[in-house]
RNA sequence: GCCGGUGUAGCUCAAUGGUAGAGCAACGGUUUUGUAAACCGUAGGUUGCGGGUUCGAAUCCCAUCACCGGCUCCA
């Protein structure tokens, strides 16, 4: 007679096995389709693999494709099949790590005598097709003797995992080894878990190839690294790589030889934008949304000159702290200025310009700064990372007890703000740096006030350890791009430094000079990783509010220009940026055109449209919406601009 | 900065060692048009810049600049 183990599965019910029984085998006993399609096992919270062992008690759910778990699953595998077919066309590779990312994963190769090109991805692509065709079994196994594997990896060469297995030496280390036809052929030291064999690989693409270094840190080498995803479906895949086509439609580097909206020019220098006219009037309208949504909140604006002396620099800690970000000028003397990277030390001096009392804190100072900082070439990208961006900054001077209530009008600020513009956002804490300068203590009570204020105001966060700036902690608003990237946009900063380096008073109740305590923050981030990341949502169709021409009058033929004429007259003094299509150019080009140029509205005037005094209004992607009088279009559009829509 | 790739007319792209070409845009003319491209013509280039190999280079090599994908770093 076997001993029993009682297993309790996710419908509540209690399922029996013998002893020594795996997932695998529980699988089987409830459903040979089941048992067919099963991944993996969920076993006490915990993601196994399906030859896991079962004990008495154990909370056990078996997962599908069906599971969203098991993609990641899936993928892993799939690296892993990736990186054998690599060490196979390349035998001198070695393996270093190969995780999941959030569209798919990556591996990462040090390949002495060869370098990765995109070419070389169809062939391991067909390496892999062989591999999967093998029917390999994925076996877990447990590292018994790690000196052993050690001396097996030592032989192979494969420094990476020697050093990985090293650290993980006393963490029941497990090595995953790839079997065809029950004979060990390649394997990977790895927490797992993996699929039970290729067989369920099905739909799998390499997509790029990239330099990485070696565990991030740019003092390793860099090895060779390989982009790929993967998906249970060839549709789900085709859908994956069709929506990444789309999105280089949306990239707004794209758009912008479309739309004319921006160039960086080789005469100019990299990183330093031109505005053309079109994003200028986004910019614009952004701008006076800023400027009266600040005054509303009390903000006073200001504006502050583009450089300063180092010894400006010196005070705030920045040539200290942020030097290698910093372009020096000759003025009198070499290298004795700066162009500003940020515009603290400025409203710092403005605060200081006068006594200050409890009784006017907050002081909320406000303005669009433009700042230069030293980005490495590499690290450029059209309008979101450049070298010099205006700022929508902000630096609230208060007292210990404001910053909290300050810090929340700030999150309500930028909630308001990208709303409005229908962006959705995640938030991170960064904590103290290794860097930093200030009292241990007060940096424990600024990262204390951020947290309290994100659990007050009941916001999702996640924690960015040591990710903070030299002078405070800070919570970050991240945006995404048009294929996911993040980008930071609003931050909220505390301070508790610079008031002191600066010498910041305020008189208190008492008569006492007290140091105000300081929040740096921005809305939009900068207007250029802003604008950017509005072209690439709305896909160039900015809402009319924003778009550059917010309405293009198409006369038929010449004999309509007079009355077309009054039309546009009208819409001009309305206030509406509107523009004459007076070329001798057919009806259906000069739509097509408007079109492609995503202009919002469409006015088209022909006989029909003179002899009632009315337009025939086309709505860009809705098409021809019938005639309407024009009053009335006119008092339709402008409470659409008003309302911002 | 590092690894890999790319750079041809304003834009999108041809030409793989043998006279740089097309479409769109521009310009001139004809056309006067009913909801996504009328027709004809003209002009436009030291092939990113600089060297080299070669009888001959957009093409091969070297260097450099810029851009793209990443790494690192950050608004």
């Amino acid at each position: 007679m076997s001993e029993q183990i009682k297993i309790n599965l996710p419908d509540g019910s209690i399922k029996e096995l013998q002893k020594d029984s795996t997932a695998e085998n529980l699988a089987g006993s409830i459903s040979e389709g089941l048992k067919r399609n099963s991944i993996a096992a969920e076993v006490n919270g915990e993601l196994k693999d399906l030859s896991v062992k079962l004990h008495n008690n154990d909370k056990v759910r078996i997962l599908t494709s069906k599971d969203p778990e098991s993609l990641n699953i899936l993928r892993h595998s799939t690296a892993h099949v990736m990186a054998q077919a690599t060490q196979r066309l390349f035998p001198g590779a070695k393996i270093a790590i190969g995780p999941t990312i959030e569209s798919g994963f990556y591996y990462d190769f040090d390949i002495p005598d060869h370098s990765l090109s995109v070419e070389d991805l169809p062939k391991i692509e067909e390496e892999m097709e062989k591999i999967i065709q093998e029917n390999q079994k994925f076996e877990r196994q447990e590292v018994r003797n790690v000196q052993e594997l050690l001396t097996d990896f030592r032989e192979k060469g494969e420094i990476y995992k020697i050093e990985l297995l090293m650290e993980y030496a006393n963490q029941n280390p497990t090595l995953y080894v790839c079997k065809k036809d029950g004979k060990a052929v390649w394997n990977d030291f790895c927490r797992g878990p993996h699929l039970p064999d290729t067989k369920f690989i099905k739909a799998f693409k390499l997509l790029s190839v990239a330099g990485a270094y070696w565990r991030g840190d740019e003092k390793n080498k860099m090895l060779q690294r390989i982009y790929a995803t993967a998906f249970w479906t060839k549709d789900d895949l085709k859908s994956y790589l069709n929506f990444l086509e789309e999105a280089e439609k949306r990239d707004h580097r794209k758009l912008s030889t479309q739309l004319e909206l921006f160039s960086v020019k080789d005469e100019v220098g990299p990183g330093l934008i031109l505005w053309h006219p079109n994003l200028a009037i986004i910019r614009e309208e952004i701008e006076n949304y800023w400027r009266s949504e600040h005054r509303k909140r009390g903000y006073v604006i200001v504006n502050t000159p583009h450089m300063a002396k180092k010894q400006l620099w010196d005070i705030s800690g920045h040539t200290e702290f942020y030097n290698e970000n910093m372009y020096y000028i000759d003025v009198e003397e070499e290298k004795d200025y700066v162009l500003k990277p940020m515009n603290c030390p400025f409203h710092m001096l403005i605060y200081k310009a006068k006594r200050h009392s409890y009784r006017n804190l907050p002081i909320r100072m406000a303005e669009l700064g433009t700042v230069y900082r030293k980005e490495r070439s590499g690290a450029l990208h059209g309008m979101s990372r450049v070298r010099g961006f205006t700022q929508d900054d902000a630096h609230i001077f208060c007292t210990p007890d404001q910053f909290i209530d300050e810090i929340h009008r700030i999150i309500e600020l930028v909630d308001d703000t990208l709303k409005l513009f229908d962006l959705s956002y995640e938030v991170e804490l960064s904590t103290r740096p290794d860097e930093f300068v200030g009292e241990l203590e007060n940096w424990n009570k600024a990262e204390a006030g951020l947290k309290q204020a994100l659990e007050e105001k009941n916001i999702k966060y996640e924690i960015n350890a040591g990710d903070g700036a030299f002078y405070g902690p800070k919570i970050d608003f991240k945006l995404k791009d048009a294929i996911g990237r993040t980008w930071q946009g609003a931050t909220i900063q505390l301070d508790f430094n610079l008031p002191t380096r600066f010498d910041l008073k305020y008189t208190d109740k008492d008569g006492s000079l007290q140091t105000p305590v300081m929040l740096h923050r921005v809305i939009f981030g900068s207007m250029e990783r802003f604008a950017g990341a509005l072209v690439e949502h709305y896909a160039g169709a900015f809402p009319v509010w924003l778009a550059p021409v917010q309405a293009v009058i198409i006369p038929i033929s010449d004999k309509h220009l007079d009355y077309a004429d009054s039309v546009y007259k009208k819409m001009k003094d309305a206030g509406i940026r509107v523009e004459l299509d007076d070329r001798s150019e057919s009806m259906n080009y000069k739509i097509r055109e408007a079109q492609n140029k995503k202009i919002p509205y469409m006015l088209v005037i022909g006989d029909k449209e003179i002899e009632a005094g009315c337009i025939a209004l086309r709505a860009r992607g809705k098409g021809d919406t019938g005639m309407v009088n024009s009053e009335e279009f006119i008092k339709n559009i402008k409470i659409e601009i008003e309302n911002k829509k």
